[in-house]
DNA sequence: AATTAAATGCAAACTACTTGCATTGCAATG
DNA sequence: CATTGCAATGCAAGTAGTTTGCATTTAATT
């Protein structure tokens, strides 16, 4: 499957390229006033089905999307809610973990702590 | 600060304690009949503030709570959506990180792939 | 027993997200 | 170049999960 990139879908997709971090729809929908929430909630959907944006569990109350870059991980301080992004010898881990019977598609490592800043 | 261990709050406990997985708080609620759905939330959100439950963010549509037996990792099957539970060396992992200038207190591994059952 | 504060329930609000349906835009075909 | 058809979008309304306000009950303290 090959999706049509329309005019809003290239605008959405932008927004998410441009910023660092991840974003939530609702965030996303602010930037870009003249298209509707709706809008931006499927073409979401769209890009994390077509793997163009990863859906990430780090807000307890909303989803938020990153676009897909080279696959790292996060840690949240919980003193200051800044998200760092890290990479990590993803290989090393999962034969760390050990896990038999379970084929490992995809690791999502995330700690919680503080970063220096805090101190 | 030290809690006050009511009748309800006993009860919503022990439903997390018998369970070996995560369950949401409508769950946890329709095992309660008698106990207000919005009693069940308060709790759960006090329970997480005394760190004897931990809100997990494995469901997309909704918040999951697990009774905090030692830690342990999460390997979900993207075909027929089982949790496993696993424990890691998570020292180790952690050293692999290679996180500078970050003090972690909470490492939390999640991996998406496919378990034996589905093959 | 009287006082006070915390715990609970009910109703209503709020937020994130989804669905139905009408309209528009675009691409392919004759 | 007009026609057909489907995909993309917007609007309104709906749904699900969660939170808030307030009155009532329960429980600890004096």
């Amino acid at each position: 499957m090959t999706i049509r990139l329309t005019e809003k879908r290239q605008r959405i997709l932008d927004v998410l390229k441009q910023q660092k971090g991840a974003l939530s729809a609702g965030d996303i929908s602010e930037q870009l006033q003249d298209i509707d929430l709706v809008t931006v909630y499927r073409n979401l959907d769209l890009f994390v089905k077509e793997k163009l944006i990863k859906r990430v569990a780090l807000s307890a109350t909303e989803a938020q999307y990153e676009y897909q870059r080279e696959p790292h991980h996060h840690a949240v301080c919980t003193d200051c809610e800044k998200i760092i992004h890290f990479k990590a010898p993803d290989a090393k881990i999962i034969k760390l973990l050990g896990l038999e019977g379970f084929v490992v598609d995809e690791l999502e490592v995330t700690v919680k702590g503080t970063c220096r800043d805090n101190k």
